[in-house]
DNA sequence: CAAAACTGCCTTTTT
DNA sequence: GGCAGTTTTG
């Protein structure tokens, strides 16, 4: 296919580089087909570490360069921190912001979307994004509703499904017409009323952000005649973790042109528990025929020896797109195993490992990781990196927006920026304790539904005397009209500021007003934890200033939205940059995608955690995804990889045998590895020692066979 | 109405 | 071994 433009690339092979020279220079014959083929559908297939970030900024900058603009180019990745990295790049690249190119995730740019068309969806602009843990406390209110008892484990499977059938576009009445059984009867119903009560309260949860839009769009040919005009050159980072919806989302941007370029390595698809299909990938020539492919082999990043593994762990995936790493570095040095007594011993080892690489080797500790399948492992890792003072950071868990006091805060800043939300002001209406009480509330709650008006609106009317008569209940007791002309002045005063886009004074007017410091002081008589309590608030804080003080044009929801959408924006910017070079990097295999470390740790790599136990029971897809999820660990390490995994560890409180992971004994044969054992110096009882050899033994038995 | 005891459930992975 | 949700008690 031939560029509009004309004057592009004559496709000669390697080493040419006219115009665009300083682009294209120092690009492989594989980058540099795959950034010069502008038009029509392509497939770049980039295995791990062979410059697909590269491939992406170069071709951003490229089509740039070739004329195209700046606003027709509409470049998605799946996390925030890819988009900032690729804008950051292509700025270096260009000397100048690309500040025209849309460049963000799948979830922002449905964000931006459904803020923009939101009235033709029935929609207000300003909706409320809830995350995984409103989702789930909207389903156990639900179905608390309509069952009368719960158990917990129940919300998560219902939630599950739920939004396992929205990202394969199941809306609730197709859902509801292909149930087969009780259960799906009864997600049906909550996936019903979930549905309902989101929109009555104009909120959206994250697969919404998805599905909306391509509703939307696919109703309305004349807007997505305009998306189409506009974006006439896409781009998709990570192409293998996209799922139905995002699919169907592509498949409305993309115009009768096809220039869609997709980025992604099947063998790298680990996300296929939030329905990512990996099939589209491996479909791709199909869904666009006459689609171009490219594989990136070459790999910058890894030795051969670390290679050489990863490269034996995929072999045997049974659908996937053939490519073999190639490594542009030497052997270096062998992949080693070390198999250690326990949990502890694991540990120390690592720690002791590191404690050398810094002293001795004068390694930086930002070269180091840790690599976890759970995010609950890092736990006594972080307790003994304490003891020896490394420093370190944990990646990804989502504990700080778990804590109670960020969910209070973020529940009464998002019950003022949107008045419908009930079920946050729900949330925080007695907390602190101001006199409501469980019946009052039941009262109230049934107030705003007979009258068909937000909770906002009937507490007004309560707080008034002005609720009028309702059927069977009596009235309102004082102390509740009392707590509701309170909270009534509350939201008032916090409407007015945002009104005035005083956006920090309404944060904090919000919490001083309604006394909430106060209770937090209370609840935490100890100084220590009170203090690290109210630090997660402080830094909530500190984001709506940051934020504030960028003028920003959109409203406060504007601000709760990007939060929601990128969690990782509430830090310390400067903090994050300066500490990423100094710090050990602790994290999941998952948070570790995109990244390179000369040393990875890959730590508890055994049967029933790499695979996890949940994949195992889930049958051979999840075990396969498991499989490249080991793949992705291996190939984040650039110079020295260490596996390790542990005879014994305490699990639920209980010292456990393990066996090793089928996937390590299953390379362990093949050489590529040297197996070690660590036996710290530290007491153990002969009971320890034996069991320890024991395990050992049947190691060696069954790697040698 | 709130704190204290008590139960049962866990534990993937993230936008 | 820890949390969250529930029941019991003051």
């Amino acid at each position: 296919m031939k560029s509009p433009g004309g004057k592009s690339a004559s496709s000669k092979a390697p080493g040419s580089c006219p115009p665009h020279g300083v682009l294209l220079a120092g690009l492989n014959r594989a980058q540099l087909e795959a950034v010069t083929t502008t038009e029509g559908p392509l497939l770049v297939l980039a295995g791990a570490g062979t410059g697909k970030t590269r491939v992406i900024t170069h071709r951003i900058a490229y089509l740039m360069d070739k004329g195209v603009r700046e606003r027709s180019i509409l470049a998605v990745t799946f996390t925030n921190k890819a988009a900032r990295e690729m804008r950051e790049r292509v700025r270096r690249l260009l000397g100048k912001d690309a500040s025209g190119v849309t460049l963000l995730t799948f979830h922002s740019l449905g964000a931006r979307i459904l803020r923009a068309e939101a009235s033709l969806l029935g929609y207000r602009e300003r909706y409320n994004i809830y995350d995984t843990s409103d989702q789930l406390s909207l389903i156990k209110t639900i179905l608390r509703d309509i069952r009368g008892a719960l158990q917990a484990a129940d919300a998560r499977r219902v939630l599950a499904a739920i939004s396992r059938a929205k990202s394969r576009f199941a809306l609730p009445d197709d859902f509801h017409a292909s149930a087969s059984d009780d259960w799906e009867e009864l997600v049906a119903l909550v996936y019903t009323r979930y549905q309902e009560e989101l929109r009555a309260m104009s909120c959206v949860d994250f697969d919404d952000l998805i599905l909306l839009p391509v509703l939307l769009l696919e109703k309305e040919p004349e807007v997505q005649a305009r998306y189409r005009a506009r974006f006439r050159y896409l781009l998709v980072d990570e192409y293998q973790d996209t799922n139905a919806a995002q699919y169907r989302l592509l498949r409305c941007l993309v115009g009768p042109e096809r220039n869609l370029c997709v980025v992604g390595d099947d063998d790298q698809s680990i996300y296929g528990f939030r329905g990512a299909e990996m099939d589209k990938i491996l479909r791709f020539e199909r869904d666009f025929p006459g689609a171009r492919v490219v594989k990136l082999e070459e790999n910058y990043r890894s030795t051969s020896n670390i290679l050489d593994l990863a490269n034996a762990v995929i072999a045997g995936l049974p659908a996937r797109h053939k490519k073999t790493l190639r490594s542009t570095l030497g052997a270096g040095k062998l992949v080693r195993s070390v198999l250690s007594p326990d949990e502890s011993g694991e540990v120390n080892f690592i720690l002791g490992e590191i404690q050398d690489l810094l002293t001795n080797e004068h390694v930086q500790s930002g070269q180091i990781a840790i690599l976890l399948r759970a995010a609950a492992q890092a736990r006594p890792f972080e307790e003994k990196l304490r003891i020896r003072r490394i420093s370190y950071t944990v990646v990804g868990g989502q504990s700080y927006f778990d804590r109670k006091e960020v969910r209070d805060v973020l529940a009464y800043w998002m019950a003022a920026a949107n008045p419908q939300d009930d079920f946050s002001l729900l949330r925080i209406l007695n907390v602190p304790r101001r006199g409501f009480g469980q019946k009052s509330i039941e009262k109230l709650n049934r107030l705003a539904h007979s009258l068909r008006v937000p909770l906002q609106k009937a507490l007004e009317l309560v707080a008034h005397g002005e609720e009028g008569k309702t059927e069977g209940d009596e009235g309102f007791s004082e102390s509740c009209r009392k707590a509701a002309r309170h909270v009534g002045e509350i939201f008032g005063r916090a409407a007015g500021r945002l009104e005035r886009r005083e956006f920090s004074l309404m944060a904090r007017g919000l919490l001083e007003d309604s006394s909430y410091r106060e209770a937090v002081d209370e609840l935490y008589p100890d100084p220590l934890i009170r203090q690290s309590r109210w630090a997660a608030v402080e830094e909530l804080h500190q984001s709506v200033e940051r934020w504030e003080k960028e003028g920003p044009d959109g409203d406060f929801g504007d601000f709760l939205g990007a939060l929601s959408l990128d969690r990782g924006d509430r830090d310390d910017k400067g903090r994050e940059a300066k500490e990423e070079f100094s710090q050990v990097m602790l994290m999941t295999l998952h948070s570790a995608k995109g990244l390179e470390f000369p040393h990875v740790f890959l730590a508890g790599v055994e049967e029933d955690m790499l695979p996890h136990k949940r994949a195992v029971s889930e049958g051979d897809s999840a075990i396969e995804e498991e499989r490249r999820l080991f793949y992705v660990g291996i190939t984040r390490a650039q110079k020295v990889l260490t596996i390790t995994h542990a005879a014994a560890r305490s699990l639920y409180g209980e010292q456990k045998p393990r066996q090793p992971s089928r996937f390590l004994l299953e390379v362990a044969k093949s050489g590529l590895l040297v197996s070690e054992i660590y036996s710290p110096k530290v007491e153990v009882s002969e009971e320890d020692v034996q069991g320890y050899l024991e395990q050992f033994r049947r190691l060696r038995a069954r790697t040698s066979t």
